[in-house]
DNA sequence: TCAATATTGATGCAGATGCATTCATATGCT
DNA sequence: AGCATATGAATGCATCTGCATCAATATTGA
């Protein structure tokens, strides 16, 4: 029998199929970028938050905030990155400790190419599979999740 | 201007959502795991499925799919919950290359010892934040992405 | 002002993952 | 039967992640 602190059958088949879902179409989307040689997502999520920010730049406390990325790993994920020349690092002006993260043309090319496969690799994997208000509809039912 | 195979807005909002919502709770669960000293979930998956297989055993291949492990990653982690005592290498009877894994009954103590917490964690960040007929809306959305 | 504390970001080390390959056995073909 | 190919599982190596800690600079408070 239940426990009254367990989770309702329902609850239990929406979590299971939340992190089945995620890993599937994450999958799918990773495997297309591999197939056509470029970097994994995370790059692109950085990429994206700095070509949105003010002067393509931000510091690297505000892009683990956005991305979701642990410190040491947004650290690391930063020196590979500036090694493939896609982003800079600068020296904060106003505060001596922090630093400045900056996207450099190289890597707004490299977010354009990226979106070639990526957006399609979006559209067939999500976007076919539900209709115009499903979609609407996945999107509020996640972020009451994430509240 | 939108390409004609780039996805919806909405589309991508829900493929947004889908990632962080996933990694956000994953990451509250997997928390209290670590915070009871449990080990992470991918443990628990495993032995779910054995205890829930004929005899408590199934062959790795089987067990991959279910849980949608790597063959490598599955293979080293059965090493270490063997290493815990939690399952056994069990030769096939029948495929002389193969094997079975069955869960042990340390195995099956352990997997009630995680659900203990893991139960209420899934009750507290899914079921709480959904109406029960919203978490029946939201796996059948899921599903959809799946198939 | 200056010592104590807090914050930013990097890094050494251990553990996990991905990839390609290997080893062993099974299956198919002639 | 005997050889070629296919399949199940393990493993060496490189990369990535997690944790704890460190160094440098900022902030606070006496």
């Amino acid at each position: 029998m239940r426990m009254k602190h367990d989770p309702s059958e329902a609850t239990v088949t929406a979590w299971a199929r939340l992190v089945r879902a995620g890993q599937t179409v994450l999958g799918r989307i990773e495997a297309e970028l591999k197939a056509a040689d470029l970097p994994p997502l995370s790059w692109y999520d950085v990429l994206l938050e700095l070509s949105r920010a003010e002067n393509g730049r931000l510091r690297p406390l505000e892009l683990e905030r956005r991305t979701l990325l642990a410190q040491y790993n947004a650290s690391r994920l930063i020196d590979r990155m500036e090694k493939a020349g896609l982003v800079e690092r600068l020296p904060h002006p106003e505060d001596g400790r922090g630093q400045l993260v900056a996207i450099t043309s190289d890597g707004r090319a490299a977010q354009k190419r990226i979106w070639k496969i990526y957006g399609p690799a979006i559209a067939r994997h999500v976007g076919e599979k539900l209709r115009p208000t499903e979609a609407v509809e996945l999107a509020r039912l996640l972020q009451k999740l994430i509240d």
